[in-house]
DNA sequence: ATAATATATGCATGACAATGCAACCATGTA
DNA sequence: TACATGGTTGCATTGTCATGCATATATTAT
């Protein structure tokens, strides 16, 4: 029952819950610095929470270079299918700024990729 | 997002998902004291989880005299919908374990309605 | 090799939450 | 009225978690 109660608590954060929703819409696999900008929050701080999702079997991690780029989990159960429809069902206006903010980002990459770090300086 | 973060947080607990899962299951209004029977938790702590899911608007209480029954809201969005879907569908021995037991204790019922306490009074 | 850059992490701190115990409130009954 | 019973709550304790700061790691560019 652990592996439940870890996704609950990971997704009873609100800037997990962000970066969760930003997965979800956008459906691609995200870059650190991308997530960063779009949710205009600490580095470090986006770096742990990933770090949490991670070990709740939310996201995986693929390197590339300097650059990390997170994804949900393929292959999920119904379980998590079912709590990440929930997930995009919701209206709200942080989460819909957020991904505002993060297609504005996605059109610095360059053939795909991202090429380039944190954009908002102040939290870096 | 506040309502959505405590719907999550209320449920990234043990005894609350056993909870909200014997309330999906029986999909019907169960007694405190028959939780209590079901979960072999002490009583002032399911009342305690209980206060929790209701303030997270997962579920209302119907006082009828000394008892008080607890059901899933009525009326839910598509958000706390597709959650209750998402818990149906976790197989797990604990959960099915309280099932079984909240089954036994449903047979004590008369008319449709709880006529006693909690049974193992260890958890009074 | 050295510097720059993308990301991760150790430590300290403050906030909050789960639990046990005891006491309490509310309702029904003798 | 007194008592029993179903349920709630205040208090103290303990543990966990999110955050900020500084620093570390890893990879690329010069």
């Amino acid at each position: 029952m652990r592996e439940f109660i870890e996704i609950f608590r990971a997704l009873s954060d609100e800037t997990r819950l962000r970066i969760i929703h930003l997965l979800v819409l956008s459906n691609k696999a995200l870059c650190v610095c991308e997530i960063v900008d779009a949710l205009e929050e600490p580095q470090y701080n986006i770096s742990r929470h990933l770090k949490v999702l991670r070990n709740a079997g939310l996201i995986e991690e693929v390197k590339d270079g300097r650059w990390v780029y997170c994804s949900l989990v393929k292959r999920s159960g119904s379980f998590i299918n079912h709590i990440l429809r929930a997930i995009s069902s919701i209206s709200n206006e942080i989460l819909t700024s957020d991904y505002r903010e993060l297609k504005k980002r996605l059109k610095m990459r360059v053939a795909g990729k991202c090429v380039t770090g944190i954009q908002k300086h102040i939290y870096q």
